[in-house]
This record gives structure tokens, C-alpha cells and sequence, in this order.
DNA sequence: GATGAATGAGCCTTCATTCAT
DNA sequence: AATGAATGAAGGCTCATTCAT
């Protein structure tokens, strides 16, 4: 309708050059990204409002879209800002280690991250059951190498007999069902769990009962 | 009856009277249902529309809301619908049963479940997240008590040495998140694992990975 | 963000199927462009807003916008309405006519549909000074087309002595140019013409103006 | 000289105090009003955004509000500087001239300045059709005096008989529509010529074409 | 039973304008 | 003289819901 004119906001807002972001402005799209996880996460991008974000943020709505003009940019810079975390974890399966111990510092690593930040794993939760519509390219390309190269380590120690036969990636996706599964249905568990869950030592059981079954039933067995 | 004046009870449209419904009205509920199962578990409660379900459904959005209400309404019965079913397997443990046969029919049908309704796990996991405002009281009041029954008997089987010693409620948990992992994350795990996903035998092959996990984790072992 | 799901809005609006319009649609759609074109042409695309057409239709915004979803619509709507009346006079130039006749009567009638619909005439103006965002296309095929199978003709009668010698497509801007001025600059001749606009006979008086100096200068001289 | 009080006076910024201007200012005053005239010349004044005129001025939005304190400001003052310019041919009207030879040179310095500074015809366009909201009283006084000035010196000259009888209003009203017509249009008029437009000569043709018409409509004829 | 028509409330985004530096 | 940051007030459009037929 406008081919003539140069598209708006050209002179306004904070994305706009390269150049370096002041302090403000560090701090505030911190505060921002922070409040947005914190809504995505339980409500989904459709389900989210930048009137809910804003709030969070204790910010103005036009304010919050001075440092990130639309809703799917703030949504994309969160789930990308946690992808970037996500995956150390699994990336530092070492294939020299010892099968089990590395294994077992995989899970008990990811059960950290996913205690300490619940709201990220709800986010990517929320965002693959909505059918991966800003992570389907991520997943089919970086995650998936990443799957691929970590299961021929795996295979590899099945192989010489390290591990009980088990098709790695299914192993894998047990390790990230498990481990995701107290921060999704964190409400459940609580539910059902009532004040137990936040008792200390909870947690610790928690990783106990995950890393006693996955690995018991990968230790190779006596053949009995 | 008095048609100016709106009627009294919440679950208005026609459920009103005591009339039996009649052959397409209850034909025209399933589909309803059918679609909004379809369309919640995608976007869930909040980033769904009346809209995108009566377009599922072939219908026009007010002969929807002439049997539903209210969106809320249509919610809360396909998620009440499907709460139904989905204890179903749990309540089956058998204490008289052997622990580890219990627990393998258990995983098996709760993954022929998934399976066959996807939609329905999804619908949860959405819900959940969203801090299960719908489903918060059957949470803990239903379910809590089945689940609690059901860990008493696993309890039982610990102490009897027939399983490895596992706390009950964890188990559960495993068993839930590993099972309905795969409808919950169907994406990514299609992003993952391409083609393979469509092949036949997928299916058995998942069974297969969290059956060993999880059973081999919980037989007895050998003092060692 | 969401090629998962159909477009939002496919169960509902006017716009959806091939169906014959109902009375009241038709009517309304009237309405609307009737009220669209008042506002367009004074303000043009971009300084109208739908809430002033809807307050002119006398109707709710969202009910507007159940007939045309969105301004771009409204606005294309009433442009190609005019659009279709607006060449039916050009096009009647026959080139067997007395070439003075053809004109006179071109400009009478050119004149008095811009006397009945000046707005048409500014929706026009508005869209060219906002360079022809929408109408470009049109202007360039059928109006290019049209006006130069006109000015084929304007040329001949030259050829044959009828005309004095002007560029046939020049005529054609100047009658645009002095036909469309009172209604498109109408505001200034008021001010500057005061209550004479309105007593009777101002709009002969044009017209006579107009006739006299075009085709005074159009009929051939005697070599002087 | 409060600094935390809203100084007193409308055309705030620059204008403030007695100061004179620095020549960084009235360079800048220069800038944006060039730009200015770009962008409302093109969407109007509603239609144009104080972004835009930020961004052709190469300015910051803020910045630049600091010389103009108001969208409305910049809006008139580059319609008061354009107006300025505009009347001069037409004052210029000489009572003692040849009447056909002011005419010539009024009509050839109308177009000469239109062909120069389009934008401020399209500017003049835009505020008219718009309803002059700004320019209205101008119109009103000193143009409408003016312009009755010059018909009375047309009057005369047609009653002497050295112009054919026209009225002299709408004389000068189809001057005025035929010289802006090539601002105006300029779209419509490229699309229907094509390249012929930017060819050397189009002027001169144009031009030619717009003598020919008014002046041989208005010299006087032989008794015929 | 079914649908066309209508609307209040809300949501994303833009924009003129102000504030602080 | 200049700019980053902030905001109230729209503006376009969607959506759940109601009304009338």
C-alpha cells in the first residue's frame, strides 16, 4: 500500500543500528527477556499478552516495544537465548569418559538446570507442543547433528559391551523426559505431592530415583 | 421458560432440560468434542479460538455455541472426557499381580494410549503447564488418591524385595513422563529422528527402550 | 508462527464463500462504501481511520469490519466501484462523431459526474498525490489503453483538418485537469468564490467556462 | 526561566527567545522543511508521521522536534513558505501588459515554478483536498482578495475587448487546474505516457499545449 | 437445529510528544 | 544541539459471545 515511503519506526527504537547497547539498555531488555520467559512459559506465545510481559517487566507496554517491537521478537530472542544453554549439557558427553559417569553427570546436570530454571524448560514445553513454529529449523538442524553425534558415542559403548543394549536415541529422549518432567508438570507433582515437594532433600530423591532406574537398566547385566 | 430471561444453570446450550439428546445432538457434542481436542491440544485453553474448533468441527461458530455455551465449557468436557479414560490403566495395577508384569502391562497400555490419542496427552501437558487452573482440584483430589493407593502397593512390593527399592511417587512420575513423552514431544522427535518415526516397528521400538529402562532399573539385582 | 493451524476467521465474515449476499449484506456493503468513499476522500488511505467510516455507516467498527475485514478492503472496494463509472464517458468518444461534438459533449458529462460524486473525483486525486499505491496497476493497462486508443482518434481528426493542432494526449489532461478541478480544489473556489458556488446557475457557468476556452482553442482558425 | 515550568509561547523550540538564529539552526530549520515537504506532500498531513520527516532529514526524531515542537508547526510553516512563493506570478499580473502576453507569462511561470517544486503543488493539493483545515483562512482573505484584484483587471480587459468574453474567476481557476494538473498527476500522467515523461521537450510540450488551449480559446475572434 | 448479523472487550502496534541527559 | 528512553492515546484487527430469525 506504501512502496513510496520508506517503512516506519526507520528513525526510532533500539534494534535499529549496531550500535553498542548503553547500560540502560542491557538492563532493561534483561529485565524484559527475564518477565517473558516467565509468561511464554505458562501461556504459550498465542496464549501470552505483551500487556502480561510488561507487567512483569514493571514497564510500559510502548516501552517494552521500544526495545523489542514485536511480540515474536521477544519471543524468539527468549527461546533462543535458552537454546544456547540448553544443549551444554549433552554436548559434553564425553566418549572417552566412563559410560555410566558420564551419563550420570549428564542427567544430574540437566536435573540442575531444569530445577533452577524451570520457566526454560516449560517454555521449550510449550513451544514443541504447539508444533515447533520458531524452533522447527533449530531442531532439525543443530539438535538433531547434536542427537546424532552424542547416539553413535552411545552406540559405540553398547557395542563393546559398556552398556545394555538400548537404542540410544530412545535413551536419550528418556533422559530428557525424566529430567523435563519435574519442571512441566511441576503442578501435577506437586498435586499429588502436596508440601513434600518442598522439603529439601526433595530434589535430591528426585535425581536418586531417575539416575537408579536409567542406569541400573543400562549397567550390563550378568547374563542371568 | 420464560425466553427473555437467560436461563439458570451454567451448562446452558442443550443440556438444558432433562430431555434426552437426541441421535445428532449427541453426534454433533462428539464432534465438537472430536475438534476441540484437536485444536486445545495444539495452542491450548487460552491461545485457542471458538473459531479454529468450530472450523475443525464444519460448523458455524454459533450452532457450536448452541451446544456449548461458553469456550470454557467445551474445555472443560473433552478434558473431563478424557480424564476418564486416563486412569484407567493406573487403577488396573493388581496388588495380587506379579510387581514387574503390573508394571510392564501398565507402561505397555499407557503407551497404546498415547499413541492412539495423542491429542489427549498433549491436552494435559498443556493444561499442566498453564498450571492446570481447570484441572487443579481433580489433581488433587482424584488423582492424588489413586496415585497415592497405587505407591502404597509399590511400597509393598519394595519391601517384599520383589522390585529394587525405588520411592513409588517417582516411579510414577517416570513411567508418566516417559510414556507420554512421545506424543508431548512428537516434533521434536520427529526432528530428530526424520523418517524413522514413520516406520513400521517406531512404535514397538519405544516400547521396547522404556520397558528395559525402567523394568531392568527395578528387578531385584544380585547383591553386587 | 503458526503454519500448523488454518487462518483464524475461516468460519466466519461475508467475504467467506461464493454465496449470493443476503438483502441486508447488500445493503450494508453499500452503506459502507457509500460512508468509505466520504471519508477516503477527504483524507485519503493512510488519514482515514475505520473507526470515522464506521461512525459515518452509522454502524459498530467490528460489524464493519464483518463485511470488509480489513481497510485495505474497503478501500480497494469503493476504489474499483468508482473506477468502473469513471471511464464510461471517455470511452464513449466516437470517432465518427463531429470531433467538437464529441468533445463538448466528453466535458458536459465529465463535468456533471463530478458534480454528482465530487468525492469520487477526490478518492481519485487522494490516490494519485499518494501515488497510485492501489490503482497503479490500472492506471498503467486499461486507462494507458484507453486513452491512447482516444488520443488515436483526437489525432486523426487533426490529420483531417477538424482540430486545431494539439497533442491529443495533453487535451486529455487539460479536460481531466479543468473538469475534476472543481470538485477536487472545491474548498478553495468556495473561498475564493464565496456563496456564488451556491446560488444556481454556477455549475453552467463552469461548464461554459470550461467549453468556451477548450474548445475555442480547439477549433480550427482561419490563417490569420 | 524556570526550566521545570512548560514555557508560555505555541511555536516553542528554537523560535523561543529573541535570539537570533545560529546558522546551524536556520540550516537545520532548511532540512526539515525540505523534508517535510517530501513527506506531507505525498500522504498529507494525517497521512504523514514525524518519523518519516525525521528519517528524510537524516535527523532524530526528538532532535528535530526541538526546532519544531509540533507535527502541526512543521506543517505550517512549510505551507506558509510555500505559499509565499506561490502568489507571486499571479500578483504580477500587470493591468498595462498586452492581456494575452500576462496571461502567457503567468501561465509559463505557473508551470515553470510547478515543474521546479511539484511537492508544493502536491502540498497545496493535499491541504485543499483535506478540507484546508490550515490554509482555510488564507484562502479566504488574502488569496480571495488577490484573486478578485486580477479578475477585475480580466473584466476590464475583456470589456475592452481584447479578450474573448470569459469569466474571469474561472479563468484563473483553469489556469490553476490545468498548470498544477502536471504536479498533481504526475503518476497518472507518467503511467499513461510511459518513458515519454522524462524525455527532453515534455516540458516545452506540455507547456505549449496548455498556451494553446487557453490563449487561442481567449483571443478575441473575428465576428463569426 | 442452524446461521447471519452484531458488538464489547481486548490485543498488537504505531505515533506524537515529553523527559532526562 | 542532540539523543536515548519513556508514555498516553489512538488505530487496526480479533475474539467470545449474544441476538434475531
Amino acid at each position: 500500500m506504501d512502496a513510496t515511503v520508506p517503512p516506519p519506526h526507520s528513525g526510532a527504537g533500539v534494534e535499529d543500528g549496531d550500535r553498542q547497547p548503553t547500560r540502560i539498555q542491557a538492563l532493561n531488555r534483561e529485565i524484559i527477556l527475564e518477565a517473558a520467559l516467565e509468561v511464554f512459559s505458562v501461556h504459550g506465545f498465542r496464549g501470552s499478552t505483551v500487556d502480561q510481559i510488561a507487567a512483569h517487566a514493571a514497564m510500559s507496554k510502548p516501552n517494552l516495544l521500544y526495545y523489542f517491537r514485536r511480540k515474536q521478537d521477544i519471543y524468539r530472542a527468549v527461546l533462543e537465548r535458552t537454546l544456547r544453554d540448553w544443549l551444554v549439557p549433552l554436548a559434553a558427553i564425553d566418549p572417552a569418559g566412563d559410560p555410566v559417569e558420564e551419563l550420570r553427570r549428564y542427567i544430574t546436570e540437566k536435573l540442575r538446570m531444569v530445577a533452577e530454571k524451570p520457566a526454560a524448560s516449560r517454555l521449550f514445553a510449550n513451544e514443541i507442543l504447539a508444533g515447533a513454529p520458531v524452533m522447527g529449523d533449530f531442531l532439525e538442524t543443530t539438535l538433531k547433528e547434536l542427537v546424532d553425534e552424542k547416539a553413535g558415542i552411545i552406540l559405540e559403548w553398547v557395542r563393546r559391551g559398556q552398556l545394555a543394549p538400548v537404542d540410544p536415541h530412545h535413551l536419550i529422549f528418556m533422559i530428557w523426559a525424566t529430567t523435563q518432567h519435574y519442571a512441566d508438570f511441576d503442578v501435577q507433582i506437586r498435586a499429588v505431592m502436596g508440601e513434600r515437594v518442598d522439603r529439601p532433600g526433595f530434589r535430591e530423591q528426585a535425581a536418586q530415583a531417575v539416575l537408579t532406574l536409567v542406569l541400573n537398566g543400562l549397567k550390563p547385566r550378568p547374563v542371568a
